[in-house]
DNA sequence: CGGTCCCGAGAAAACGTTTGCCCACCCCAG
DNA sequence: CTGGGGTGGGCAAACGTTTTCTCGGGACCG
């Protein structure tokens, strides 16, 4: 056990201690480098006590005023803020939020990010919480719930809240412990049951509204691109689909063939779809990636879309309108998305009490193009 | 503003201040609320006090046993890191990173981010920086000098460097600022009179090779489709291209036509293009949106790609291969350029001394496609 | 058996900020 | 003239780490 005896400080340690700094055993001379120039960390900034020194006030006094929590005389509020903005002083964030205990950041764990839906998404991100003075800590490798845990960890002590983005299938331990930590806003899945906040995109309508719209302009034999089985959305749209289909009768078939939402795997499963016995009048991609490499792939096949084949896609990401012909698919309101889940968390971590776990909704539209209706083939939606 | 909010103090207070401690001008009775749970700042996370007094054995030590500075009794190592692990210790990033004056992130700051170039980019960023076990701050809000000046003032004392992506015409004084104060990179644009190392696109090889392409394939008529003025690519492509075209001689032409690198200014010039008087059998798009947009108004005027009008675009974005016919571009290997740019910065931060600028060259190459051959028409690149 | 050296580990300072508490001052009223 | 109230602003204590210095004890050598 160590000994508890009460030790005296000494006299002067405080001054002598940083200017009499010798390498002891292990250390190099590498400190003397750093202690003159910036080195790793950067240059000598300016603190709040050279602001204070210079202002001729003391440190607290800069920091109400800098903070506006100062009620004082306006002639030294004028004064320190004149030598703060001379001296180019700019607090320190690590130090702040040791003591105030918020960092005024948000972590961002996204799945791998692959196309235009990621881009918009963070667009919608990135200046609602910009608009907050907030910061975003964002990584985007987080496959399986491993990587999310450590992902997430390396965030602790520097963010205030988790936005976590379509986490996969066995996510939910690792959510509900970061519950505990901090709000957490997930994007994707219903997770109120792990103790976040949740954010989802009305797959069901809409794939629901795909399915009509192919049955309303009488397609019979139809075939869907699904996508991954540990997406949230990816599974929503295809059971929403397949339920619609399996209602409808009247001789009309659906057929399956497996995507991961890359453009690649829409590609392949095109090609697997030409190969099938089965000659296919409507395809429903799960979304537009999917539905882009599968257009692609028909063109080369020579197969006129959509006067052979239809094709309609999910997200309604800004390229959909330029493909040729333009594509069918399902509006998701992209940036408006991640507007409102970073202001769902915001709302959360400004919030003093633990909030309720609720789940909102996105909406969604279908917009019929011309990857579906051959008279608008040449209309731009 | 959030971040002026009363500071709540945390539940499990150690002393009698803030035992005693009121709300000051906002929060009544709130407290009792958070008492139980996380509120804003986050749960009563355990400490490395906590880790200790757990173990038997002092902060120090707990702190030289997590960082591997141990050199002490295997037991009492194992005891400690079994006590961490068991507690669920994480260290608190703000604290260390102010004894430190390291904070284990770099900023990224991005002009306004659109389609699928910058996602590229930025997964090339996430994985390398992740690799490294460094955090991303990253911002996409920089149209101008000002509001670059104020996002990377915002990330002071947050992070160890900055990558500054594709900065405007006016920016050099900010990064000579930002310079002297941490490690710079900038892409796209050469910053070495700033202080900071630069990494560009070889944008002016990418553009002769189109422009020679074309005048390979016999094209007199040319079109080029601008980026936007501030855009350091931009102006080197347009410049790179006109100058091959100058010399050509042989009654070929070239005719420019403004666009801003978006999708919908290349659907508009494409429109303005048909307008004009000139029948033009060559266009170049300065990127890859634009080409897509262009080629779309073509597809939907009628004409024929690349029979009646061939298109090139540059970046080689992943939808390239997929647009119909596929497009003929120059390639940039996105995703490794957002690898080595931060690459760069990571040993800038590393090493000590302030590192000399240099500045690098991303190379490109020509990717010869559907639109503007039209016997490979049917081949994917 | 005594002295020296090494090694494990603790005490405490310091990083830059915020904020509760309290002191000193000024002004006005009794 | 003096006491009281109001207020501007300073002091110092945290916040959670890292790191330097130091001490104690055990081992090894003479």
């Amino acid at each position: 056990m160590p000994s508890r005896l009460p030790i005296r400080p000494r006299p002067g340690a405080r001054s002598t201690r940083r200017a009499a700094s010798v390498t002891p055993g292990g250390g190099p001379a590498q400190d003397s480098a750093n202690g003159t120039a910036q080195g790793s960390g950067g240059a000598p900034s300016t603190t709040i006590t050279d602001v204070a020194r210079e202002a001729g006030v003391s440190p607290a006094t800069v920091s109400r005023i800098l903070n506006g929590r100062h009620h004082g005389d306006p002639a030294t509020r004028d004064r320190v803020q004149a030598t703060a903005l001379a001296l180019g002083y700019i607090p320190h964030g690590g130090a702040r939020s040791l003591v105030t205990r918020r960092n005024g950041a948000l972590g961002v764990l996204l799945p791998n990010l692959f196309g235009e839906f990621w881009v918009e998404f963070l667009r919608g991100i990135d200046d609602t919480s910009h608009e907050h003075g907030i910061h975003l800590l964002a990584t985007s490798t987080h496959a399986d719930p491993v990587q999310l845990r450590n992902a997430a960890a390396a965030m602790r002590g520097r963010v205030d809240g988790y936005l976590i983005v379509a986490p996969g299938n066995g996510a939910c331990d690792v959510i509900t412990d970061l519950a505990k930590t901090a709000p957490v806003v997930v994007v994707g899945v219903d997770a109120r049951a792990c103790g976040a906040t949740s954010l989802m995109i009305d797959n069901a309508a809409g794939a629901m509204a795909v399915a009509e719209h192919a049955l309303s302009l009488g397609f019979r034999d139809l075939a869907m691109i699904t996508g991954p089985e540990s997406n949230g959305d990816a599974v929503a749209r295809r059971d929403a689909f397949r339920t619609v289909i399996a209602t409808a009768g009247n001789g009309v078939t659906l057929t399956e063939f497996a995507g991961d939402f890359s453009q690649d795997s829409g590609w392949s499963a095109a090609h697997t779809m030409l190969a099938h016995p089965r000659r296919f009048d409507f395809c429903f991609a799960c979304n537009d990636s999917m539905a882009t490499g599968a257009m692609s792939a028909f063109r080369d096949a020579g197969i006129r879309v959509p006067e052979s084949l239809a094709i309609a896609g999910f997200d309604d990401v800004p390229m959909a309108r330029f493909l040729t012909p333009a594509l069918t698919t399902v509006h998701v309101p992209i940036e408006e998305f991640g507007r409102r889940a970073i202001r769902m968390l915001i709302s959360s971590v400004v919030k003093s009490a633990p909030s309720r776990c609720t789940v909102e909704l996105i909406p969604t539209t279908l917009i019929a193009r011309g990857s579906t209706l051959s008279d608008v083939r040449s209309q731009r939606g």
